[in-house]
DNA sequence: AATGCGGGGGC
DNA sequence: GCCCCAGCATT
């Protein structure tokens, strides 16, 4: 249980700093649910700007729930391209239809069930029950939990399940049942320009009396959290399939990585040895189609980092003289696979960024 | 309780 | 390179 008194003071710091610090975001103080909804599952795990082009161009396309509820999934997915985390945008899709057509577009006001909608956890169920509704609960992001790890310097894991208990009951006492809302943006809004994870700005800070971590100079010591895991190696020889103006892709269905988004066809493989002796003619290996084709040389590497993962990629391009059913030569490595016209791919479907960066350079 | 999902920006 | 960001679902 925290002082009464203190609780009154942070307050009373928290809203001085946000009264001084005006920070105007597209979705601020707005009262539709859709909206703040939307606005919440883009900036889920993503810095503000990097998530504010995106729910323009989102909320601009599909400005109510019926609309998002009917477009078409590889459509939201082009626009959801290169923001990341893409089952955001299947979860986003799936309570659109739910809102739209079960619930007749009125979106539940309750914390309760808010938070039973598919991709709404405890956070953005708070989020959306103190901004649109006004109802008192606490929101706990990673802002929230640096501002009271150091505010009471808490040492307790936060990213475990007895942090994220702890970090909670305090923040629940600390939220005013007056205007919830306010509090919960002065918060993020605090967390984001004044007690920021790197050099935060202490000199000018409201709290800095009663900040416990600042007492002992030891605010880069919190928040405490688990140790990173070590990121697996992929690499990935793509199969760039072409026949007249046509190239072949498919989408993927694995649970692993990129999910509804598209590829071209590939041999994957676990270790670097491998990887650099493949060729794209093991593909066709048990086919009578090697006389056929033209295989180009390998393109050069292209690499990207993802949170646990390292994609190392290479591309060669496989000229078939006439059309085939790709999926019938070798079903373990093109089934699901169509072909598309270029200009249609690059409109029409959304890539991984290692496949976004080949595209841009060579088709 | 642990694991995995993207991509970008700051240092 | 490493850290972290308006977290969530699955196992």
């Amino acid at each position: 249980m925290i002082q009464p008194e203190l609780v009154e003071i942070f307050r009373a710091g928290l809203l001085q700093w946000a009264s001084g610090n005006p920070r105007p975001m597209p979705w601020k103080g707005e009262k539709d649910p859709y909206k703040i909804w939307l606005s919440e599952i883009v900036l889920q795990q993503t810095r503000v700007e990097q998530g504010w082009p995106y729910y323009e161009k989102l909320i601009l396309k599909y400005p109510n729930v019926h609309a998002l509820a009917q477009a078409p999934e590889d459509e939201l997915f082009k626009y959801w391209e290169g923001l990341g985390y893409y089952n955001r945008a299947r979860n986003l899709h799936a309570t659109a239809k739910y809102i739209s057509t079960e619930l007749g577009g009125r979106f539940p006001h309750t914390y309760e069930t808010i938070r039973t909608l598919k991709g709404v956890g405890d956070y953005t169920a708070a989020a959306i029950a103190s901004f649109g509704f006004g109802l008192p609960y606490a929101v706990l992001d990673g802002n929230v939990f640096r501002i009271l790890a150091r505010f009471f310097a808490i040492d307790t894991v936060s990213d475990s399940t007895a942090g994220k208990k702890e970090f909670s009951t305090l923040a629940q006492q600390l939220i005013p049942h007056e205007a919830p809302g306010a509090f919960n943006q002065a918060m993020m809004d605090f967390g984001a320009l004044c007690c920021m994870p790197a050099q935060p700005q202490c000199p000018s800070c409201t709290l800095q009396n009663h900040c416990q971590a600042f007492k002992s100079k030891q605010q880069d010591s919190y928040p405490v959290r688990q140790p990173k895991k070590a990121k697996k190696q992929l690499y990935f020889l793509y199969l760039v399939v072409k026949s007249g103006d046509r190239v072949w892709i498919r989408k993927r269905q694995e649970k692993d990585i990129w999910r509804g988004l598209h590829e071209f066809p590939y041999l994957a493989f676990e270790d670097a040895a491998a990887f650099e002796s493949a060729q794209a003619t093991q593909a066709f290996s048990a086919t009578d189609m090697l006389a056929d084709i033209a295989i180009s040389p390998k393109s050069d590497t292209f690499r990207q980092t993802l949170t646990h993962r390292q994609v190392t990629a290479v591309f060669q391009e496989i000229r078939l003289p006439c059309d085939a059913n790709l999926e019938t030569v070798n079903p373990a490595c093109f089934s699901g696979s169509f072909s598309t016209s270029i200009v249609e791919l690059k409109k029409k479907f959304a890539f991984p960024g290692i496949i976004s960066g080949f595209l841009k350079k060579f088709v």
